[in-house]
DNA sequence: TTCTTTGTTCCGGA
DNA sequence: GTCCGGAACAAAGA
């Protein structure tokens, strides 16, 4: 489940490996992803160099020569192996996955010189991949209406305080929607809202001051965290080490249903409702 | 067979 | 026109 932090990671790990080869063929073993990939637009790919890697909120943008852009998103599956020439290195973009056992969803493979090798690999087939031009990306469906990245100077008191402002829904599922804030997902709602002692179905018109600013400090934080730790899983990963992105330890409520609410003085246990057919997570008695 | 998982889109009602 | 919530959709594994 790809949000931000990951993709982020992802994109790092992919401009490190693979910015500055040039294409040299490409092979689809299946065009038929979230929307059909365009053959004759991946193929026109070949001979062309991948000048940079840029993320928008989940999306990933490759630059190529020639203006040509790809626009990938992961969906809930989809995910990138490098294969360096013809050794057993290999090095995974995403946690918690046994490259050889999912050799079957490999989707598509770019080849780059000297046998270099880039596997989207997507078991669930929700990710896609799509063609644009420079120009036409301001005015791409996809992006065209996301909200701020969170992580950025923009996403912050002030501007929450007033996006939620006349707004009558949930501040779960208004963190949830790309047009307030863009890139977060299910997980680190569930996180946020733990950490900045919100209660999920919460009204946005009756938080305080004060809570509209703990969820903007806990956005920024959890997110950077679990960038960091996302990094260092990819070490592990390209070692042969680590079989899980390490952020999953610092998950508070998370799948925690059950289980003892994390706060020292709190012996509640976290419950699981469901917010817009999504699985949401709290503790009753710490999130108010 | 049914349920669950996700981000995104679509649609009806207010 | 805008806002909001719910449902639908994609595919696969348990």
């Amino acid at each position: 489940m790809p949000e931000l932090p990951e993709v982020e990671v992802v994109k790092r790990s992919l401009e490190r490996l693979v910015k500055n080869l040039t294409v040299t063929n490409v092979k689809i073993k299946d065009v038929k992803l979230r929307y059909k990939i365009d053959k004759k637009k991946i193929l026109e790919l070949k001979g062309l160099k991948l000048l940079k890697i840029k993320r928008r909120s989940k999306f990933l943008i490759f630059y190529f020569k020639n203006q040509k852009l790809m626009l990938v998103h992961l969906g809930m599956t989809g995910k990138f192996f490098f294969i360096e020439k013809d050794s057993n290195y290999k090095t995974s973009f995403y946690y918690n996955l046994d490259y050889q056992k999912d050799r079957k969803h490999d989707r598509v493979t770019f080849f780059f010189n000297n046998k270099r090798k880039l596997i989207y690999n997507d078991i669930r087939k929700f990710g896609f991949i799509k063609f644009l031009k420079n120009n036409e990306i301001a005015n791409n469906f996809h992006l065209a209406n996301l909200g701020p990245e969170p992580l950025d100077k923009d996403f912050n008191f002030y501007y929450l305080k007033n996006y939620l402002s006349g707004r009558n829904r949930n501040v779960k599922s208004i963190l949830m929607d790309q047009k307030c804030v863009s890139g977060l997902g299910n997980i680190y709602v569930n996180e946020i809202l733990f950490l900045s002692k919100v209660k999920p179905l919460k009204q946005v018109k009756k938080l305080k001051n004060e809570q509209i600013k703990n969820i903007v400090y806990f956005t920024k934080k959890i997110l950077s965290q679990a960038i960091k730790l996302g990094g260092s899983s990819i070490k592990d990963f390209a070692s042969g080490k680590g079989e899980k992105g390490e952020f999953q330890q610092f998950f508070n409520v998370y799948n925690k249903k059950g289980l003892k609410c994390s706060n020292a003085d709190c012996n509640k246990k976290i419950i699981r409702i469901v917010i817009s057919n999504r699985s949401t997570f709290y503790c009753g008695r710490c999130q108010k």
